[in-house]
DNA sequence: CGACTTTTTCGTGTTACGGTAAAGAACTGG
DNA sequence: CCAGTTCTTTACCGTAACACGAAAAAGTCG
């Protein structure tokens, strides 16, 4: 009869991760919940993207559990702000989360999808969208590589920012392998359209006779 | 002065693609909901898992819809199943959908949170993690290739396949990929922790002072 | 008969995520 | 001073995703 209303032990399954991004980000160091939402710190952001709802949401729920601190910083020009910081319990909590197996998440890509229906959709915005994304991780490639350049200028970090390098490498990487798709994509489709025009897109209609 | 935003007028129809990787996958045959809970033609079930339950939900609400239409096939030996369609509206619709900009997905990678926070975790589950990982990414591999030597022997498509074929190359590129990485991470692991031992962790109990 | 497979469906809860909105403070500018 | 902007936080709402738990209907196998 006595209801559990924050099952701890309940978590076993899921993976959620929004709110344990954030307590990697705050490893860091203290945040606000802004400056979370404007970058994740220009680092888990990459890889895990929330606006600003979704993060104060996470951090009020974080502080709920007591893995989180909040403490209000009175500034003058500005409103107040609330800084957040790591708590034991937080730490304790990331830990805990951490060793637990991962599941491998699915790829999600719309692009995937349509270049799968390939033969049953317009190929023009599809060609278009598949240049606006290339630029998009060309650009993400040009930032990361930024970012590397300023903070690791030397190509190593310091143990204990030996796994943000490595987080970044792999970002870094893959920007580049979802460029380089984009245009092996963009590339088998002029090939395609040059050879077959655009179907006559007739066919689909012929099923219309029940 | 106002910003320009991007402004394509989101009518609240969702860029959620379960449905629509529903569909995309029926333009290749008809299939029953038990079929595409399975495997979703081992194909786009690769980059968009959904377990059977959703798939029946999404079903229901195709064909509610009428983008899809359900016929009975009656067995013997077995219930009978609901062979679904695509209708012509169907086609239409996953057009519809295909024509808009899609957004990039964030990766979501829990391991590559885990990398990031490395300095306050233990490595040790995070190995294990890594290389059941990277166990699982070559053997997804191993089944895009065969996949892939079973259905393109010689590597080209008929035109109306050649989407499917890009998407198995990159599906097959996307796998690779994810187990050099975990290759990498667990190459740097090594290094770190035969470098600095396990941290002391007792700096995160100074702060209990409250 | 019971156990199992195939196929479909329902219910319930939690999280995610996006949109719209607002509220309070302080600075900026006419 | 009013209007607008930046900074910062919060609330409400809806839908999708996802996991967990069941179960029903029909037929096979032991």
């Amino acid at each position: 009869m006595h209801k559990v209303k924050y099952a701890h032990m309940n978590r076993g399954v899921c993976e959620v991760a929004l709110g344990d991004a954030i307590l990697a980000c705050l490893t860091e160091r203290p945040m606000t919940g802004y400056e979370l939402a404007k970058t994740f710190d220009a680092s888990i952001g990459f890889f895990w993207k929330a606006d600003h709802q979704q993060i104060y949401r996470e951090l009020s729920r974080l502080r709920d559990r007591g893995h989180i601190r909040g403490r209000e910083v009175v500034q003058s020009g500005k409103p107040n702000k609330l800084v957040y910081t790591l708590t034991s319990e937080g730490r304790a909590a990331l830990k805990h989360w951490a060793a637990r197996p991962s599941s491998p998440p699915s790829i999600k890509d719309d692009l995937l999808v349509r270049l799968y229906a390939l033969d049953c959709i317009d190929i023009e915005p599809l060609r278009a969208d598949l240049m606006a994304r290339l630029e998009h991780h060309r650009d993400r490639f040009g930032r990361y590589e930024r970012i590397l350049k300023k903070r690791f200028p030397d190509g190593t970090a310091a143990p204990a920012d030996a796994g943000k390098l490595l987080a970044l490498h792999i970002g870094l990487r893959h920007e580049r392998v979802v460029a380089e798709w984009c245009e092996e994509a963009l590339d088998r489709l002029s090939s395609i359209s040059t050879r077959t025009n655009v179907q006559p897109l007739e066919d689909s209609q012929r099923e219309n006779k029940g």
